[in-house]
DNA sequence: CTAAGTATCTTGGTACGCCATAATACGGCT
DNA sequence: AGCCGTATTATGGCGTACCAAGATACTTAG
């Protein structure tokens, strides 16, 4: 959450990433890509063995993931890979709308060509690595699409949760991209959002972040109720 | 974040609370009362003699009070307590305008009375703590107004989220209920948001509660370009 | 066959030790 | 006297070993 590049040109570019952050990244992204699977128990003697790093790191770890929403603890139990139901799953998705509404209204209002520019250009990239289906890139660059949206308006903190909300509900955000059709309707949904802020129409800016992640949370519905046989 | 409540009735209610849980309650509240002020280095062996605790429960609670925002590592220096730009304060309440917006439409539009009583119920709680100059008791009311407002149309993701940023921003809120005529002033805008709930006006209670944060937040502002000194 | 008792697994928590690094103090050399 | 290299200290990062207590699975005695 803290990029400082200021500066950046010169450094000598130190690994600078201690162990308990690999550590970190490692098994978040072993829940997000579903290595372990919601409900699967994560105990520290094992993680310590898989992960070569030793339980005072897997600890912390555990406890961040925690904060974080990724792994519950329960009580005389030990943590396991929390479960997604779908009430939070919308109410993720609802926060969501919210939050990418503003940034998307506080975008058509800064009047910025630039913005509305940047965004084209990761809305390109999206359908490329549609057509390519490389569905991890879609991801990412659709990340990069909301980032720029924040980021274009000094909005890092408000980022800052949809990015922790959003690893909460990434394998159902792998999933809904599979959908039919969503490689044309999901840009065509941004195209809109980009559309009103070239327009500075902050209604419309809004409104049309609104509907793209409705559209998406129905769709998550849709796969959550379709599919009760893995939570 | 992750109350669990389903079944609470019956349940024999032990304490339950962990040590680190305690060390985080005491370290968190610490920062929040001023007992640590922002940029006072966190030194681990310290905390570690402080609260009687191992090193390993500190190490945790840091880890878990970083995520919160409230403590920052400095890279080869280590923990301190994150001191707050008026940027970010100012960014938080907008965002809490956001959510707390969104769960005042819903109540709305929920058409059902006994939101309104219940809200009414705390606004009375926090008119009589401001008359008691029991300032803690207006936080705490307050809270409770919010947290009824989202718990009424469950939203405990959003409402977890309004949670996690207030504590942040918790010395500005104790700053600003004490300025010259909030006492009035906040609970009248408070008002304002339960009238429009209980006419089932969505737009009207949304309004209602973005001018509520919106003078909390110019309030913060004003307080936190008037006295620099500390931060 | 069942119930009680036991062993095992796992987390919560503690203590201690080692290493790396940054900052500071110190001491010798020119 | 002033500067540079080194020793010390403070601190975080990380690891290991250990114990207590609760939960669970297993075994054994009646």
């Amino acid at each position: 959450m803290n990029d400082d590049l200021r500066g950046a040109a010169i450094r000598v570019e130190r690994p600078a990433k201690t162990l308990r952050e690999l550590a970190l990244d490692k098994v978040r992204e072993a829940i997000v890509n579903g290595y372990f699977r919601p409900g699967d128990r994560l105990v520290e003697r094992d993680l310590c063995a898989q992960l070569g790093v030793s339980r005072t790191i897997v600890r912390e770890v555990l406890r961040h993931l925690e904060s974080e929403g990724l792994v519950a603890n329960l009580p005389n139990k030990g943590p396991i890979v929390a479960l997604l139901d779908l009430g939070e799953a919308k109410q993720i998705y609802e926060i969501r709308g919210a939050l990418e509404g503003m940034a998307a209204r506080l975008c058509a209002e800064q009047g910025n060509p630039a913005i509305a520019d940047a965004l084209d250009k990761s809305l390109q990239d999206i359908r490329n690595s549609y057509q390519d289906k490389d569905m991890p890139g879609v991801l990412a660059h659709t990340s990069s699409f909301y980032q720029t949206l924040f980021s274009m308006v000094d909005r890092h903190v408000a980022w800052g949760v949809v990015n922790l909300l959003t690893v909460r509900i990434n394998h159902l955000r792998s999933m809904t991209i599979k959908t039919e059709n969503r490689g044309v309707q999901g840009p065509a949904q941004m195209a809109r959002i980009v559309d009103a802020i070239r327009r500075g129409d902050g209604p419309g800016a809004y409104q049309a972040a609104m509907d793209h992640v409705a559209s998406a949370s129905a769709i998550a519905e849709a796969v959550l109720s379709g599919q009760q046989s893995i939570d």
